[in-house]
DNA sequence: AATGCGTGTATACACTCGTCTACTTCGAAC
DNA sequence: GTTCGAAGTAGACGAGTGTATACACGCATT
């Protein structure tokens, strides 16, 4: 019953890197054609109904090994210990300090992410806003699965868990809303290579000011008595 | 000189009505068939080029007349007095009530605007992100327009412009976060129409919260001097 | 009254498209 | 060793496509 996954059949594949490269620099990949498709991938025309039945089909399988990748890697560099051990929460400044260097650290990851994944990356967003409602679902569920890791993550890495002022429903607002500015940023530096180091600034100021305000809403009692600065990025 | 610009030739409108709603449902612009287009427009496939040399053309005259309608919305509605005047910074608790109510009516406002111009509207989200370069640009200058429209409106009507601490520049880059992420609610509300309410507040809260950041972090002493408490959303 | 010109139409040509039916190849299971 | 199914190929069909050429109408200017 086990079919040998990985020697999987190259048609198949040979089909989704030709359907990457194709939407990444000219269509959407509902307007794609079989035809073309085909062709590009050096197959014949009758080969992709073997695969797949839809448009839909071949961007789900797409997705689903993007998102498994991204996700993968997100979270293999998140466990990484050279980032060393968070400080405790009574050390204010050092806990700010610590926040800082983790949000410029994903900031970075996912930047790289984005550049050694171009083609795939720019098709999934172009989806997430695309004509096809599956796809668009897909791409959707894809960035709230992130942005549930981000919440997991922050609640392991930093001891805010001991503080239970914080509650976990905002703080997933928070990281969704990271995520998606982050989008945003990403396909600036897709566009826009030469200011990566200016929006990677960008972004990393963003978030501090969110997780900013996000303190000074939900516990402004411990940013007064520390007497926290807001850093300067 | 002046060719009488209101009677203009309508054939060139009933291409642009006919694009946006095929855009809308069904493909995006660039992938438009000329004869498909013309056809659902009741024209001769020939005339499209007598108004237009690409789709591209096409997209930017739509997306001319969309922006100059959206901007012109956001602007009326928020010179209307009914908001009343902003009161004095020295009233710090009411100055928070305020911005409260004025977060709460411009949310309002987008989403009312995206509801009477869904089509337009999802077919200009679309191509923030689609294959066309010129389309890309165009939405993103769209969107960066009103980013600075916010800007300055907030100069306007809060007192803020007597603290010289709040630097414009970084006012702009929130009121950019800001607009992007009302893209999001906003697909949001047309994909979701029954969670509207639901969106709304959560965005009404992510305005504030990142309002109270960028505060929280540039003038602090106000805040604790004050006694001010985040409000509940 | 004559002249352009902007707008819309009709027809035709060469080409691409999706998909159907039929054929090959190949590896594994019985 | 044969069978069988999955993967891929070949060719053909009708429908739809972009666009070039040529034509028709209305209306302003001269």
């Amino acid at each position: 019953m086990p079919p040998n996954k990985a020697k999987r059949s190259s048609g198949r594949d040979k089909l989704m890197q030709a359907a990457m490269e194709l939407a990444a620099t000219t269509r959407s990949v509902a307007s794609l054609g079989i035809r073309e498709l085909s062709r590009h991938a050096g197959l014949n025309p009758n080969t992709f109904y073997r695969h797949f039945d839809s448009f839909d089909d071949l961007g789900l399988a797409m997705f689903d090994d993007l998102g498994a990748e991204l996700r993968a890697g997100l979270r293999d560099r998140r466990m990484q210990p050279a980032r060393g051990p968070a400080p405790a929460f009574d050390h204010p400044q050092a806990s700010l300090e610590h926040a800082q260097a983790v949000a410029r650290e994903s900031v970075r990851l996912v930047l790289d992410f984005v550049e050694d994944h171009r083609d795939a990356y720019v098709v999934g967003i172009r989806e997430l806003f695309g004509t096809s409602p599956k796809l668009r679902a897909a791409m959707h569920d894809l960035l709230d699965g992130i942005a549930h890791d981000i919440t997991e993550d922050i609640f392991t890495v930093l001891p805010l868990r001991d503080l239970p002022e914080l509650p976990k429903r905002e703080l997933d607002e928070v990281a969704q809303i990271i995520v998606r500015q982050m989008v945003f940023f990403s396909m600036e530096t897709i566009e826009h290579p030469e200011r990566r180091e200016a929006i990677h600034r960008r972004a990393e100021r963003f978030i501090l000011l969110i997780f900013w305000g996000a303190l000074s809403a939900w516990m402004p009692a411990a940013l007064a008595d520390a007497e926290l600065r807001f850093p300067d990025v």
